[in-house]
DNA sequence: CCTTTGGCTGAAACCGGTTTCAAAATATCG
DNA sequence: CGATATTTTGAAACCGGTTTCAGCCAAAGG
């Protein structure tokens, strides 16, 4: 590069100490409307944009948020961050971002490169840290979580309530007259998928159907894995009509193992995935799911992060799926 | 924050100028083993995380590269992105991201904070910026576009070939013996878009079909627009056998259009898609889609930008798409 | 044994801003 | 009109690193 021009070329040109253009920049002081004015055309002349890592460096801040992502491919998770961008626009402040690949050491690596961009706030969307590890690496720096909840009162969450979600679509079922339905659940150790089997099985429990681990397939949210489980299950030989696939991905390849084998949906099978993918809309037939808010869930860790770096206190906050219905279910005769 | 620990809190704890502890951290000199040693043990006991905007500061280097993205939602630009911070890893620079939203002027704006953010090279995916404004825009800063072909020779562009991806698309339909194929396409004014209905036209013309506006939709790479577009063309009463859609979106929503019309894919009418989305594997049937090596095309172009910061010339690098045979197409009868 | 060579090391300048502080300029007031 | 209050302003310190430069010291050479 050429070589920038400094706040010094400026001052020069203008006439005036660089103590002066700074403050021209920034409005902290009032200055001379004269100078002011020669400040901004000699600004404009040299085509000026400040340093930003000198202006961090001074001031202590970096009007910076870091955001630690997962896995940006995901659907849901590309939402949030979508959410996140939107509720900075404007602000001053920028995203900056950092993968976590939900691997635990990258993450810790990923916080503490953010540290040393030295972010004013950290959002973390998903991810595997504890809360006191978190609390440990991060010190007081401004942290919010985003679609995962930690039990520490401390620490501000934003989440969606994954049981009522479970609970939401398996009660559609039922409602429908299913009584044999299958869960297609996602990695066990995930607790989105935890949740959720355990809103199917209250939704069971209160409608007196008996819960069966025969009818829990393990899945990884992937298509593919749906596919393989409804293979697993047809082989099984255990009767249902219905299935509750733990997201959209999963419900697609149990849709397609389906038809490969003859079973029509929603006549013969019935089924309702979770995220409400935009694809979902146009399967055939179009998907019933559950929706969760998550651009909005980003926007609100967003403004609950900067309040925060402003020293207001926060609170956590639980989103409430909502039941997308469409023609994917149908009632049991 | 308590106060972060700087290189000085290192170098009294461990006895040495802050010059040693530099020179330790970046390996810049040779340094004697023992106080090397007591350096990398103060460093660890303090955790300490270098400032990095007094590191890009006082070196000149941000060791960061600005990536301006359009849309993060769509699967093709963010596997792009994917790629792009996979290329990235390990290199010791970090990507930072900014949103240019298909808009010309935020795009401007966008790369004016990376400026001020002194990246020192800047990734385009997409874009609406014509070269001689980026040229002007960026001066000698480094800079590869991605997923976008600009004519200007200095310009390296890291780009698919969507004439070949659309000829290879309407071709595979020819060779199953069709002729009168429809093609939904995106936004007129989007290049991409338009280099597949050339391509198109192209394998039309080598078979010797009459070319016909009849058969081309407007779309805007939505599912909906896929949906709406095949509305109109059964309304319009023109016979079509196959359909080829700009993109995997518009090729859902035309299914299930057709299949609302009672027409059955592939039976009825063949169906080919673009993009290669992780979805289209798994609709019914398997879409028959337009494979794009997206995530290779993020990985070269972040090598290629790296290859440029460090002073070697670099050259524009066409990908080919490769056309993915699933079961939405069917031999005409 | 004295000089030359070369390896380590610390002091100090520097990167480009912000912010404090005191001086200068201007305004206010009795 | 002189004294005091108020507003502007520039000099200089500072943020936390990197890098230059000169000096120190030990090993090598004469």
């Amino acid at each position: 590069m050429a070589k920038a021009t400094t706040i010094q070329d400026i001052a020069k040109l203008a006439g005036v100490s660089k103590s002066t253009v700074s403050r021209v920049m920034n409005k902290t002081t009032a200055v001379h409307p004269e100078k002011a004015a020669a400040v901004i055309k000699a600004a404009e002349q040299l085509g000026f944009a400040p340093n930003q890592f000198a202006r961090s460096l001074a001031s202590g801040r970096s009007m910076t948020v870091g955001v630690i992502t997962q896995n940006l491919g995901s659907p849901f998770y590309d939402a949030i961050a979508q959410g996140v961008i939107a509720g900075l626009e404007g602000t001053g402040y920028s995203p900056i971002f950092a993968d976590g690949r939900w691997d635990r050491v990258v993450e810790e690596d990923s916080i503490r490169s953010l540290q040393g961009r030295r972010a004013d706030g950290i959002l973390l969307i998903g991810g595997q840290l504890r809360g006191t590890d978190l609390k440990a690496l991060c010190g007081t720096l401004p942290r919010v979580t985003i679609a995962r909840h930690l039990p520490s009162v401390q620490h501000c969450c934003i989440y969606v309530d994954n049981v009522q979600g479970g609970f939401l679509a398996t009660q559609h079922l039922i409602r429908h007259g299913h009584t044999k339905i299958a869960f297609i659940g996602g990695l066990h150790h995930h607790s989105d998928a935890k949740d959720r089997l355990a809103g199917y099985r209250k939704a069971l429990a209160q409608a007196n159907i008996r819960f069966t681990t025969k009818l829990v397939l393990e899945g990884d949210f992937s298509s593919a894995s749906g596919h393989a489980a409804v293979h697993t299950l047809l082989k099984s030989g255990q009767e249902f009509t219905a299935i509750f696939a733990a997201n959209d991905a999963t419900a697609y390849g149990a849709r397609l193992a389906l038809d490969q084998h003859g079973r029509r949906v929603p006549q013969d099978v019935s089924l309702v995935g979770y995220d409400n993918q935009a694809e979902s809309a146009f399967m055939i037939p179009p998907l019933t799911t559950v929706h969760q808010p998550a651009h909005q869930m980003g926007q609100a860790a967003a403004a609950a992060v900067l309040e925060k770096i402003q020293g207001q206190p926060i609170k956590s906050r639980v989103f409430i799926p909502e039941l997308r219905c469409r023609e994917s279910v149908a009632t049991r005769t």
